[in-house]
DNA sequence: ATAAATTTTTAGATTGGCCTAAATTTATTT
DNA sequence: AAATAAATTTAGGCCAATCTAAAAATTTAT
């Protein structure tokens, strides 16, 4: 059955400053300050004092004045809901419409604001309850709990160690070209072999036991899941 | 490939008045006055006044004051344009994602204002280029032109002239549950047999030869094709 | 043709989301 | 512990989209 969702009225704006908010927080840790969100949303900090006076009012963050900001309970479930809505049109796009990776980025920042939480559960169920999005990162369920692995940067996962390759750091186009190029993709199986001391880079074992090399900057921007 | 659509800049209120003004012309035809946008849209007369000035200022509609609002060549292809968007995604919801055609309206009033020609050339194709949408209505090409037959109401179709019943004027919760009880659905091959002068009622013949006696209120409120 | 009713526009205010410039607070140097 | 630098907030303003109330134009009725 569908669950009813009492959702407190967010702006497209100010679910995006809580977005914002929670990523910056790297998911409700640390406290956030002015600079980095103005930074972020690309406006200016006198905008974010302004905003997120507004948003404390509304229960969804808490802030002390020249202290920064926390996510509250509330405004952190509200994150995970934009950002579950967000992944999950990434993956439509990319499944269903062909589009590739790097083209969905954009389209989803507008599909994310889409109110309709039976639409939601609807397209959760017409792509299979995906667990990643198209770029490896993990869809928190209806409730807003992400039940996946944590991820962490190739460079340092222990040799020997097998992993999962899931995401990347870096998704501008040049970078996702040059994995297209050596085939490495999102699911790769992925066995640091050796670690070279003089410049970071590594050899590494892929799927059907291909070794290769690849720079310290390269593996820094692969997320991968230890098996 | 994919066309270059050098769209001028609209919000999404601006998109709802270009539609609301469309649609109450009957396609660009009539002159339509400023109550009868209020009404539609649930604003106030002032409100419109505002908003057509900006509209016109914009070239999307012409105005005399006083006079009432004509849409003009490029406020005519926009309307098109996010008519098109609306009816697509309505057809997706309902064949993708399993929506009754009463559920999907409002949905698509938000879906109709997400911005990207790649995304509706994508979904167009992935949708098998449907010519109608789940009320029958039918859905303008990429350069704005509905290339179907007009629609008449039932009850103006010529005695004897074979039709196909393609969309519904009330399409209440109410009536379309009585359509669903006498099994009448878009598509279905419709023949009038006669009229009955008293009520104005109609004995038809619809699919497997099976005759049916609908009143004239229902007749009113089906549009159908002419075959 | 005047009066009355209706439609439409203008005037003035409000709210959301943003801005720049200036003031204030906190952090970092010296 | 000052002085300086950086971060943050406040003050004041702008634009979009709405509203109510009042004025003006047009249409309809007498
Ligand atoms: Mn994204
Ligand atoms: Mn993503
Ligand atoms: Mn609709
Ligand atoms: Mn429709």
């Amino acid at each position: 059955m569908h669950k009813m969702n009492p959702m407190i009225e967010l702006s497209f704006a100010e679910e995006n400053y809580l977005k914002a908010i929670y990523h910056l927080s790297s998911g409700g840790q640390n406290m956030v300050n002015t600079n980095a969100i103005a930074e972020r949303l690309n406006t200016k900090p006198a905008s974010v004092s302004d905003m997120i006076r507004k948003l404390s009012e509304k229960g969804v963050i808490t802030y002390l004045k020249y202290q920064g900001v926390n996510i509250t309970e509330l405004g952190e479930k509200r994150a995970l809901w934009v950002i579950r809505k967000h992944r999950l049109w990434e993956v439509f796009l990319v499944e269903k419409l062909n589009f590739h990776w790097d083209e969905v980025h954009e389209i989803a920042e507008q599909l994310e604001h889409i109110h309709s939480s039976l639409l939601i559960s609807r397209l959760d169920e017409f792509l299979k309850y995906p667990k990643f999005d198209p770029h490896g990162d993990p869809i928190p369920n209806e409730e807003g709990i992400i039940s996946s692995k944590p991820r962490i940067i190739l460079s340092e996962l222990k040799k020997g160690t097998a992993s999962e390759l899931v995401s990347m750091k870096d998704t501008g186009a040049v970078f996702l070209n040059y994995l297209d190029r050596i085939g490495m993709k999102i699911g790769a199986k992925i066995t640091v072999i050796d670690t070279i001391e003089f410049d970071g880079s590594l050899e590494i074992k892929t799927d059907e036991d291909r070794v290769l090399s690849i720079s310290k900057q390269v593996a820094d921007n692969l997320l991968v899941i230890a098996k």
